[in-house]
DNA sequence: ACCTGAACACCGTTCAAGT
DNA sequence: ACCTGAACACCGTTCAAGT
C-alpha cells in the first residue's frame, strides 16, 4: 500500500514472439475489472492465453498492475477547455473526474492505495493545479481548495461507484433495492431521497438526481471558499504567498 | 457487497461451555484489525484459541463479521452536546466521526461495503439527522446538506487513514515519506504542503496542519450552504417541504 | 446446541527449468 | 530475453461428523 511503480519504473519493452507486452496486459486488466469489478492474475492470464507467470516479466506483482491500470484510467479524463472563471473550470474538472471514475467503478476502490503519480495522473493533477493557480487565492489556499474539492468528489464518487457495482452484480436498479431495504428498516439514511417521499409522477431519474446533488454540494464548497468567513478559520492564510 | 446482516439479523446468543460468543469474536476482530489492518478467519480463530469453523456458528461469514465490527466502531463515536447553532453542532459531529474513523483506519476502507444500518450506526445517523433538522433548510436540502458534509468527511478521512496505515506499517513518519518521494518526483500533488515550501522553524506538526485543513474545508462547505447562490443550482429546493 | 477436522476451490508468488 | 510448470503458503468456506 502506497508504494509506487513510478518511483522505480521499468520495463516498457515489447515482446517480439508473442503479442504480450505491458500495455496489452494492462488493457486486458482494465477490461476484466470493468466487467467483473475484480481481476485475478490467473483469470487475466487465461484471458490473454498465457501462463500466469508470463505476465510477471512485465509487471512486478498484482499491485503494480493495478497501479498501471489506474493510470490508464486517468488518461481517459477529459480536460475541460479553459474558462475565464476559474471556479467554472474547476467544477468542470471535478465533473470530468467523477465521470471517468464512475465509468470504472473499481478504480476508486483502489485509488487511495497509490500515490497516483503516473504520467496520465500527473497530467490531470498539473491541469488542476493550473486552474486554481489562476484564482485570487493565496498559494497555500489554492492547495487547500484543491484538496477540499477532490476530497468531496472522492467521497461522492466512491458512494456512487458502490451503488453502480452493486447494480451491475445483482441486475437490480437502485430504486428496487432502496424499496427492498425500506421494507426492513424504517429509515434509509444513506439516500437523500427517502422512499415514498418523492411522488411518482414527477419522479426524476436517479441519475439526474445524483447529478444535481453532486453539482449542488460542489457549488456550496466553491461558494464557501470565496465568502468572507464568519468562523475561526479564515480563508486567507496569514503567511500566504 | 452492500448486503447486510441487519436485514436478516440473527444469533446474539451466548455459549455456555466456552467463552465464545459473537461480541467476543467481534471485539477480537476489531483488536486484530487495529493492530494489523486486516484479519483472516484463521488468524482470528488462533487469537481466540478455537477452530476457524467454530466462529461460523456466530457469524455467517467474514463479510458479516466485518459489518459487526464496523457497527462496534460506530458505537465509539462521541455525540457532541447540543448547540444552539446547528452548524456548530454539525461540525462537531463531523469531527467526532473523523476522530473515530482515524482511530481505526481499516474501518473506512470497509465502510462503503455495507449499508451501515446496525444499531450503533443508526444512533449516529439519527443524531445527525436531528441536527440538520433544526436548520432553516428545507427538508430536501437537509438531506443534501448531510450527504455533502459526510461525503467530504469521508474523502478526507479515507485519505488520512491511508497515511496513518502506511505509517504504522513502515514505522516511518509522513514527513520522512514525503521527503523521500520528493526526491524522485518533482511535484507532490497530494499533500497541500509542498516539500521545502514550509520553512522549518515555524513548521507545525503534521497533525495540527491536518486538523486545520479539515476544519477549514468544512467551514467552506457550511458557509456555502447558507450563502445565496450565484449559480444555477439554488440552495432552496423549488418543491422543498 | 455447539465445535471439530478434513477437504475443496481458490488465491498471489517463488523458484528452477526450459527455449 | 522471454515463457513455463510445479510447488508453496496462504485464503474463505462446505460438509459430514462428533459431543
Amino acid at each position: 500500500m502506497v508504494g509506487s511503480v513510478w518511483l522505480t519504473s521499468g520495463k516498457g519493452r515489447k515482446s517480439r514472439e508473442s503479442g504480450l507486452d505491458r500495455d496489452t496486459i494492462v488493457a486486458a486488466a482494465v477490461r476484466l475489472l470493468d466487467a467483473q469489478g475484480d481481476v485475478s492474475m490467473r483469470a487475466l492470464a487465461g484471458e490473454l492465453n498465457v501462463t500466469p507467470m508470463s505476465m510477471y516479466w512485465y509487471v512486478a506483482n498484482k499491485s503494480d498492475l493495478l497501479e498501471f491500470a489506474l493510470d490508464a484510467v486517468a488518461g481517459e479524463i477529459e480536460l475541460p477547455e479553459a474558462d475565464d472563471d476559474w471556479q467554472v473550470e474547476l467544477r468542470a474538472l471535478a465533473q470530468a473526474w467523477r465521470r471517468t471514475m464512475v465509468g470504472h467503478p473499481w478504480a476508486i476502490r483502489h485509488y487511495g492505495d497509490y500515490l497516483n503519480i503516473g504520467p496520465k495522473s500527473m497530467r490531470f493533477t498539473r491541469h488542476a493545479q493550473a486552474v486554481v493557480g489562476r484564482s485570487p487565492l493565496s498559494q497555500a489556499d489554492q492547495a487547500a481548495a484543491l484538496s477540499a474539492v477532490f476530497q468531496y468528489v472522492y467521497g461522492f464518487a466512491m458512494n456512487e461507484s458502490r451503488w453502480l457495482e452493486y447494480g451491475r452484480k445483482t441486475g437490480r436498479t437502485v430504486d428496487e433495492f432502496v424499496d427492498d431495504v425500506a421494507k426492513s428498516v424504517a429509515e434509509v439514511p444513506w439516500v437523500s431521497v427517502k422512499s415514498g417521499v418523492v411522488d411518482q409522477k414527477n419522479r426524476q431519474s436517479i441519475a439526474e438526481q445524483r447529478d444535481r446533488d453532486f453539482d449542488r454540494a460542489l457549488d456550496w464548497l466553491l461558494a464557501g471558499m470565496v465568502t468572507p468567513s464568519r468562523s475561526r478559520h479564515s480563508a486567507s492564510d496569514p503567511d500566504g504567498r
